[in-house]
DNA sequence: TTGTACGCGTTATCAG
DNA sequence: CTGATAACGCGTACAA
């Protein structure tokens, strides 16, 4: 085993074993077209030969851009976050960048000091249901190339789920097996996602004449479900629909605690559709939304917003989403 | 709204502003014990005045150092991951480190290539499970300060779980409830981790006289346990162990679609203890592991390395494992 | 098409 | 203790 010593290879090594100048080399790795190709081949050659790679940190000091892009999360511990960094990683490899995965802990204020210490360092930010108040973020975004993911935001382009037509889906389901009394565990109050969907039950609910309690977690996890289960089973509803599906998870660890059965007594939907979802027994019913996609479009956005190819105010996509009904759904008529 | 002009404010603004010169404002906030209290004061309050953030390129361009560290993982959509991330995320901030979170997809070739493209924009790496050979990674070793994390390596700091004795726990668990034939579904072949849990899982069979079946899973995912399922029933063993919960979640699945009741026929047994674990009816049980302690110790042994505190060669630590029964533990003699 | 020279923002060296 | 100055590696006007 040769005890090569480490050395780093500068663009002045590739130059010099080429036999050209330091700008050739770099014009001949950046631009091919603009210059001819004997030296093209004899730079890329020697740069092969010597292993170079460029210095990140000298390019970013003379373009000002990093080739970086932060994707900010609430909780990278939820499977439809970590699924989402997956997708955004592999798109964001292809365009050359890398990720910066950044964990706010669902609070606020760490989500509003980590985007600001970590703006510089950036190109720019995915933002993923974001739980501070959009003043807070304003100024970076002007700063700061943004494009948020489950998060309608003024004047920030955005990649968004249809939260309300899956809600309508999930109370027409629910309505048509028979169930009059339905319940929500609401997530953030700060999170547009919940807002949705709270809008979307609303609306169906009260098209069919039916009531809607709602409850809302103190976090949108596990433990915020497990919390929460026992409210809901105080009250007479005959269905519970979640926020997410980690809350559902948590509801029906409650429940099968508690002698509830799923769907025999009572109904559980959630929301996301996380690989877990279909693991227990009855597994899931939940909304699928289309997380790889969401991951793909928003990185896509981003570098199109960074390479001038599209105005920040600009467009707002909405991805379709659908209910998954999984196992049997239950009786249509609900005694307790 | 003051549509405030995005300005960029270097160290020359701060000198400015404060009556010095740029070289004393890095040493006033970089070493502020070599700086008279005066200057200092003046210094710091100008820079808050101005709300300045050095340029960390440039910063990296003059020491060398990025101030990143790589944590690479096989697949971050595993719980396991995800909280080892967060651990990770919050030690290195207070050291003031980011954190470039690396997906392989559990892919060896992938890993190489990320590791190597990556190398010179982290100060080091942070190796979870790694899945590619030692070989491929000795050069990186040497130009790059590494801590590998759940995997024995030669020649670098490595911070584990006590495999063996929590793969004893199991066994003897096991043993005690009466059971003789006994299931292991092996996670990755290139996993240290999955040979230790093996090679603790042999002893303490062989001790008894009893009986072990080893079976390896496609990959160790969920979808992995799935698929391993029907080839475990399709033996005598009263018993199964899992190289992690997830695949104990996939085999949990199967089992319950063919009306195989955990524990009444059959005993299950995941390791990593993660939270969704206690999620199924009946919850799993599980071999628990130091997540967060493996995360803070790994940084903390990495920022060591970089600050010359330690030598490469170093240290290892094994952090103690210790067995989580959940609910009941099944009867103690086992017929089909 | 190619080379020279300068600047990016910061830290380190060396006088003072 | 402080200031001027040189470097870090690269991109890019400008000149040739």
């Amino acid at each position: 085993m040769t005890d090569e010593p480490v050395v780093t290879v500068t663009i002045k090594d590739v130059a010099r074993l080429a036999g050209v100048s330091p700008a050739s080399v770099s014009r001949a790795l950046a631009d091919p077209g603009q210059v001819r190709p004997g030296t093209r081949e004899r730079v890329h050659r020697a740069a092969a030969a010597l292993g170079y790679h460029p210095n990140q940190a000298a390019h970013a000091l003379t373009t000002g851009r990093t080739r970086m892009i932060g994707l900010v999360v609430p909780d990278i511990t939820n499977p439809i976050f970590s699924t989402i960094f997956q997708a955004v990683q592999g798109r964001a490899r292809e365009g050359g960048y890398s990720v910066l995965l950044v964990d706010t802990g669902e609070d606020p204020a760490t989500e509003v000091d980590l985007v600001r210490t970590l703006a510089r360092q950036v190109d720019g930010f995915l933002l993923c249901s974001p739980r501070a108040a959009q003043e807070y973020l304003d100024p970076f975004l002007r700063a700061t190339a943004v494009v948020t993911i489950n998060h309608r935001g003024r004047r920030v382009p955005c990649v968004t789920s249809d939260n309300a037509d899956g809600a309508r889906q999930v109370a027409e389901h629910l309505l048509a097996l028979g169930h009059r009394r339905l319940a929500y565990v609401a997530g953030p109050a700060a999170s547009s996602d919940n807002r949705e969907r709270l809008r979307g039950l609303r609306a169906a609910v009260a098209a069919a004449g039916a009531e809607l309690t709602d409850f809302t977690a103190v976090s949108p996890t596990y433990d915020g479900g497990t919390a929460a289960a026992d409210l809901v089973l105080a009250t007479s509803a005959t269905a519970v629909i979640a926020f997410n599906d980690v809350i559902a998870l948590g509801l029906l660890n409650r429940f099968t605690a508690r002698g509830i059965g799923v769907p025999q007594q009572i109904s559980l939907v959630g929301f996301d559709d996380i690989p877990f979802a279909a693991m227990t027994n009855p597994p899931l019913t939940s909304v699928a939304i289309a997380k790889q996609q969401i991951g793909r479009t928003a990185v896509d956005f981003l570098l199109d917003l960074l390479d001038g190819r599209q105005r920040p105010g600009g467009s707002r996509l909405m991805l379709p989403t659908h209910l998954i009904v999984r196992g049997s759904t239950g009786p249509s008529v609900l005694t307790r």
